[in-house]
DNA sequence: CGGCGACTTGAACAAGCTCAAAGTATGTGG
DNA sequence: CCACATACTTTGAGCTTGTTCAAGTCGCCG
């Protein structure tokens, strides 16, 4: 915990340059940057910043001032229904970005809440788009990383129009392996960062009937549960299950 | 239909040179933006082609080539499953963006299909990245008008997340109306461009649901309905029946 | 007029919701 | 370290809602 002031401001300089050095470099934003363009990033980044469980990164209607790119561990948006319910638009795991929802209006439309201790990057939004501007390079590159936002919200909008329950929960439960996997993490097994109520709310579903989905995937031996620690045994049977099946 | 070939060049410059006085000045992404930026970008658009009813913008797979704006008329895009169903993401109005799906890919991933005999301003999206490139103010608007599709998509999930039938074919209706006033015709009486199929799809429920939901709301007096045609009654109740009611 | 696509309506069924209760994990204070 | 409180999860039973299946109507265009 403790150290020298020499160290810290070692650790300082680690800090303020770590893109070049990030582990999550081909996820985020900086991909496709030259070392030039990642200097300029890193001076106006402030990495790492450490955030409790159930802490909010931004609340609805707050003004754009960030965007965030998740470091460790995990993050949920939700909108807030006029009548107090909410709605869970995405989960975020590290490399993902986060804030992109007050695009539109200078204001946030969602808030951001800490599923689990985490670290984020910060990057001041207006700092972003006043070193973007000589950047096309990272200008694009923001497009792109926004274009995947929006393709998770489509895909997010085909898996409510799926019919069966079962459906939704074997497609959120592949797509969060896939990510895992992405991210280097084995993809059969892993530990949920979330309750069974935000999973219910992001798929549209009860609390119950998701309990029931994940019970009836395990009784079928196509995955195992322990609370929210998951193991896929079956990824072939979970992808048939995933697939709407017409009633017709 | 004819004419001379003066007047056919007459015609040329003024298509031209249309974001300045088109009337979806401030819907679309010439808003804010000054007249030497509307010059270069005026450059780069070619305005009102017409599209037939059924014809498609993009297909799924297509790669990025142009973005579109709706100038007369009404799109729809949607997803295509794997399976051949599809599910509809959005349904475009005039002065609305098209074509933002690709942006993380450099591909389609929806297709967008005119529903009624249209008329699209077309922007090269290369093109566009290059100007956008040395004018900050058209970046700012662009990613304005993406963040404004994000919110869309967003509103698309919260009603999807909606309990009953009734309320999200109520919402749908109150927000269909919004837009009409937007564009400066009545907001109580309108011709719906779309099927009852795209409805009950973009919902999430079968068309007989959909139309069981109109008459219904036909019924209580809230609508009147002829096929299409809708002439909204009485909007106070039509808002409270969109609200979330729980069953607790 | 006839044919086709879009829409409406009815009846039976089933998926998922509600309500209720019990079981499990987690953290806190004594 | 244990007892307790809290939050999360599972499971069961009955019921409501929306779906499915089927039949019929409307409206448009050749």
């Amino acid at each position: 915990m403790s150290s020298s002031p020499a160290s810290n401001v070692v650790d300082l300089v680690r800090l303020r340059r770590s893109c070049a050095q990030c582990s999550l470099h081909q996820l985020c934003l900086p991909a496709a940057l030259d070392q030039t363009d990642l200097d300029t990033l890193d001076r106006i980044v402030r990495s790492r910043r450490p955030i409790r469980r159930g802490e909010r990164l931004f609340e609805v209607g707050s003004p754009l001032q960030s965007l965030y790119v998740a470091r460790d561990g995990a993050f949920k948006t939700s909108t807030l229904g006029e009548d107090g319910g909410a709605q869970v638009i995405a989960f975020h795991l590290p490399g993902e970005l986060i804030g992109l929802d007050a695009l539109g209006s200078d204001r946030h439309r969602c808030e951001a809440e800490a599923l689990e201790p985490s670290t984020v990057c910060e990057v001041p939004f207006d700092q972003l788009q006043t070193i973007a501007s000589g950047m096309p390079g990272l200008q694009q590159q923001l497009l792109r990383v926004i274009g995947r936002g929006m393709q998770n919200d489509h895909g997010h909008v085909g898996m409510m129009g799926r019919r069966q329950a079962i459906e939704r929960i074997a497609l959120f439960l592949m797509a969060l392996s896939e990510r895992y996997r992405n991210l280097g993490r084995p993809g059969d097994t892993f530990a949920l960062p979330m309750t069974r109520e935000d999973i219910g709310n992001y798929l549209g579903l009860v609390i119950e009937t998701v309990s029931r989905g994940f019970s009836k995937l395990s009784e079928d031996g196509v995955i195992a549960v322990r609370g929210r620690q998951v193991r896929i045994l079956q990824a072939g049977r979970l992808e048939e299950i995933a697939q709407p099946h017409d009633h017709g």
